[in-house]
DNA sequence: CGACGCATCGTACCTTGGTACGAGCCCGGC
DNA sequence: GCCGGGCTCGTACCAAGGTACGATGCGTCG
């Protein structure tokens, strides 16, 4: 039984992927998350997901961030990237910090069944209108060296990374996840040495490099941070 | 007597701007910068310069920290972005940051010197292809935000906050500025109430926040960091 | 099985960061 | 001239960060 997550914080667009989905796979469990950290706790709950649908942008997750996160806790779990923000730059680091996949909300039902149906094989897939110039504009070498450090690191290694790049005290983080501040020092020591960092604002910075900036948030209506 | 600095790290384009400069100002004064560190310097060497061309894409400049930097230790002389990448959210965030206008390096002569004159006659002026999508997008609020905090710090604060983001220590910051620890301290504390922040990791991320991601940097054609 | 990596906790020690309170100098605006 | 802000420096103190040593249990993989 193939099992699915679909985490985009608007309610009406996760209804029309849940349709879609159910029209190519009758029988599939979905769940359903609208901020990174419920996305978080459902894989938790269910880590035998097959496949996440990741909004790009979403509460608690601006950018890559999220993608880096479920990857980071969940290595086995494969996502694929969800925006209408179908920028190849954007969608070429999104695969160099390993999406499996990238679908524009712009797409009609059919071609994002044929989305889902590639993804579900398992296949590497990209809307065919912008493929070619995906593939014309290679990674940059700094996402290549970020991704792989943070592939580097452990799941909980990366929890704690996360919160450092909130600001968070190791007090405050070991409290969070119920550890020890000996042993979230013990966790900044690693993180230090695979991320080639020597205090945590550089590995600070260096994951909210991940971010990107929503051009849809914008002042005038009203959806503040 | 006008005085202009091009900042641009192609000397190529450095003399293309010149050139275009000379020839609706014949006898302006012009200096150069390869890289934000020496344009820095130049404006220290001659606070009368009137406006700066300041590349998007520089060494030591990754998106609107170098505007940023200019802005804050330097409030009179205005700052124009050039740059090839003409997003209008980013302009619009350029904008947001304190620049008096926009030159696309996709202009050719007569365009380029258009928006010159226009500068030069203290006007904003922006692509007139792309004026109706910049003012169709208003500015992100926190972009709104984070300018007008980082406009609330003071020249040497801005100089201390540049170093934080960086990851360096407090020690090396009065190192490098010549001044002592307990002075750093001072401004550290400033700098976390101003910007509205409890500690380092968390102001270096928000200025952070002001990198933009390189397109033309990509991985295969060998111009690494 | 044995080696390895992960995650946890322990002790001890030193460095760095941050706050509190105070103070002097200089400069520009009211 | 006075006031305010920026910049500098001072003392003292405590909190937090970071290192170095080691140790345990647990699961995986060859």
């Amino acid at each position: 039984m193939t099992r699915l997550l679909i985490a985009d914080d608007h309610p009406l667009y996760r209804l029309a992927l849940t349709q879609a989905v159910r029209g190519i796979l009758p029988d599939v469990l979905i769940s359903e998350a609208e901020d990174l950290q419920t996305a978080l706790a459902e894989l938790n709950a269910n880590p035998d997901t097959d496949l996440v649908l990741l909004d790009l942008h979403m509460p608690g997750s601006h950018g890559l961030v999220g993608l880096a996160s479920l990857r980071a806790e969940h290595p086995g779990v494969a996502v694929v990237m969800i925006s209408a923000h179908d920028d190849p730059v954007t969608i070429r680091r999104a695969l160099a910090y390993g999406a499996t996949g990238y679908l524009t909300k712009r797409a009609d039902l059919q071609a994002l069944q044929a989305g889902l149906r590639a993804v579900l094989d398992c296949e590497e897939w990209l809307p065919p209108t912008l493929r070619e110039a995906v593939v014309a504009t290679p990674a940059t070498l700094k996402d290549r060296e970020v991704a792989a450090k943070l592939a580097a690191l452990s799941p909980q290694q990366f929890k704690v990374l996360t919160r450092v790049a909130e600001g968070r005290l190791n007090k405050q983080i070991a409290d969070e996840l119920g550890i020890q501040e000996r042993t979230v020092k013990a966790h900044m020591s690693a993180i230090f040495e695979r991320l080639g960092v020597s205090n945590r604002t550089q590995a600070g910075v260096l994951l909210r490099s991940l971010e990107l900036s929503d051009p849809s948030r914008s002042a005038v209506d009203g959806r503040s941070e």
